[in-house]
DNA sequence: GCATGGAGCGGGTATATACCCGCGGTTCGA
DNA sequence: TCGAACCGCGGGTATATACCCGCTCCATGC
């Protein structure tokens, strides 16, 4: 039972590998492919809160939390109130947008790079298989 | 350009999702899946050193030194020197070998599962797509 | 109104992971 | 033989990630 078999193991490697290939692209930014990721989602929903966003990017709220603070002292979120004063809401800041708006062409660059190398159909294989797992 | 076509955002979300399948099996033996699977490469290779090791699994040196730390807190696993007296050797203690023998099934069970879900065809798909990233 | 339960969050703790730096041991050339 | 280059490691630092606990705030039942 060969340990390289291993779908957990593989998938891992698999994902730090092409975390590095977005990570690069991104360098110039001064922002990581988790970060760009969720500041993407941020944008997509804000305002919206901390459990609301966990949900929506499948993480712990915590994890969330702590990574959202990050780009609070970035200057890339801005972090306030909601009407529940229990609620962190967070919204895109000026300097968040700009990020955005550079990293696209960066991210669309690895991203087709990536369906480049692989071909259409595998690419769409890779889509269905990991939505399957 | 939707978010959730990302390929890293996805096979990080598919790596963590499978991780927990395999991390759930092994709950009752103390050790994640990434112990675990660390377990079973110094063992294949044992003795080992850090670096050698590193090198095999594809992961910083530093990462997998402080990993088998942990390991060596648990009695998993032995650090000793190699004749070069720089070099930390890795060896599997006794207990380590219990965990390999009890785990073994477990990981069996998951890795059963998951291809059973995906079938035999898709199985195959995956570990190419991945190997292939 | 007020107490109680539930929801939202922050922080503590632990592992995972990477990069960089400095220390110390090895080796090899002058 | 002795210094320089090189190699192996540990530790510092930072993010990523999860779980649990405790605090605060809200909403509902009485």
């Amino acid at each position: 039972m060969p340990n390289d078999t291993c779908h957990c193991i593989l998938l891992r490697k698999a994902s730090r590998k092409v975390s590095s290939y977005y990570d690069e692209a991104l360098v110039p930014l001064g922002v990581n492919i988790g970060q760009f990721s969720l500041l993407r989602n941020i944008n997509r929903l804000a305002p919206i809160s901390l459990t609301d966003l966990a949900s929506q990017v499948e993480l712990d709220r915590s994890t969330v939390g702590r990574n959202a603070k990050v780009l609070e002292r970035m200057g890339l979120v801005a972090i306030g109130h909601g009407e529940d004063q229990r609620e962190a809401m967070l919204t895109i800041a000026p300097q968040g947008h700009a990020i955005l708006k550079q990293g696209a062409p960066l991210w669309d660059g690895v991203q087709d790079d990536i369906e480049a190398r692989l071909g259409a159909e595998k690419t769409r294989q890779l889509q269905e298989l990991l939505a399957a797992l």
